[in-house]
DNA sequence: AATATATCCAACCGCCTCACT
DNA sequence: CAGTGAGGCGGTTGGATATAT
């Protein structure tokens, strides 16, 4: 394990000088919740709502950051959150999630009820990583690790991409159309001519047509209709996207999904 | 039974974004 | 418009637990 790939601590720690006030204040306890604690919080939580974060603790008697009293209630405390094993449909979604949205874990999150984005990252990190690897697919990008493996590698379509198969034979690969995450995600920031955030391609898509197309995606029965082969990429490369529009011409597919 | 190794997951940390002043 | 603070995110750590030797 304990295995730092990209960032040491003393590399990320070199990056910034200056720590976060509300983390570094002497005195507040670290480490694991105790019940007592956590009763704290959950109830303050209830009767006053979430939010004031840096504030919380003094008013809730904790002796703890704000930002450790946000990460307990969101990751443990909230009654919405699901224990327990992650079933293997939502294993599937978290994979299809991934291949479209990368690490963005707290979106990936918020398409699967219950469960948290730490919950995924942990899941992804400890157990589907390593499934991918096994199956020889890059879980970065969803692609072959060994270029040589796909005889179509260097075409758009990547054979990498029929992860849902490999990994879950039952499962529909209807939505194959969407495969290349990489080549959707370029198209729709190319399609953006205004767009001078480069980290949020569908950030010029307001969150609900978003997540409606999220939805769309977890849909498979929405996905068998939609299903119209080498269209998507292309169709929404070729339309102009107005950011402040609240209507998208994006193709036949996306019009569809919205 | 003792020790080593692997795995899991809660929690921490630093950075980024955005709203507010 | 710049500065500031709060909230949120993703990467990483480290202790607890499980499994192998």
């Amino acid at each position: 394990m304990r295995n730092p790939s990209s960032a040491s601590p003393a590399t990320m720690s070199n990056s910034k000088s200056t720590a976060t006030p509300c983390c570094s204040k002497v005195g507040l306890k670290k480490g694991p919740w105790t019940p007592e604690e956590d009763e704290l919080l959950a109830n303050y939580v209830k009767r006053e709502g979430e939010g004031r974060w840096r504030t919380l603790p003094k008013r809730a008697g904790l002796l703890r950051c704000g930002k450790s009293c946000r990460l307990r209630w969101m990751n443990y405390l909230r009654p919405s959150v699901k224990r327990g094993r992650i079933a293997p449909d939502e294993e599937d979604l978290i994979l299809r999630l991934h291949r479209l949205l990368g690490n963005r874990w707290a979106l990936i999150a918020g398409r699967i009820p219950g469960r948290t984005d730490n919950e995924i990252k942990n899941y992804w990190n400890s157990h589907l990583s390593k499934k991918l690897i096994n199956q020889g697919i890059d879980p970065r990008t969803h692609k072959p690790l060994d270029p040589n493996s796909c005889p179509n590698s260097s075409e758009t379509q990547v054979c990498g991409n029929n992860l849902d198969q490999d990994l879950n034979p039952d499962v529909d690969n209807s939505h194959e159309n969407l495969k290349n995450s990489d080549v959707l995600m370029t198209n729709l920031e190319s399609g953006h001519e205004n767009s001078s955030n480069e980290e949020d391609g569908m950030e010029f898509c307001n969150g609900e047509t978003f997540s409606s197309f999220l939805n769309s995606l977890i849909n498979e029965d929405e996905f068998t209709d939609l299903q119209q082969p080498n269209v998507i990429a292309p169709s929404i490369s070729s339309q102009h996207v107005t950011p402040s529009s609240q209507t998208f011409d994006l193709g036949p597919v996306w019009e569809v999904a919205l």
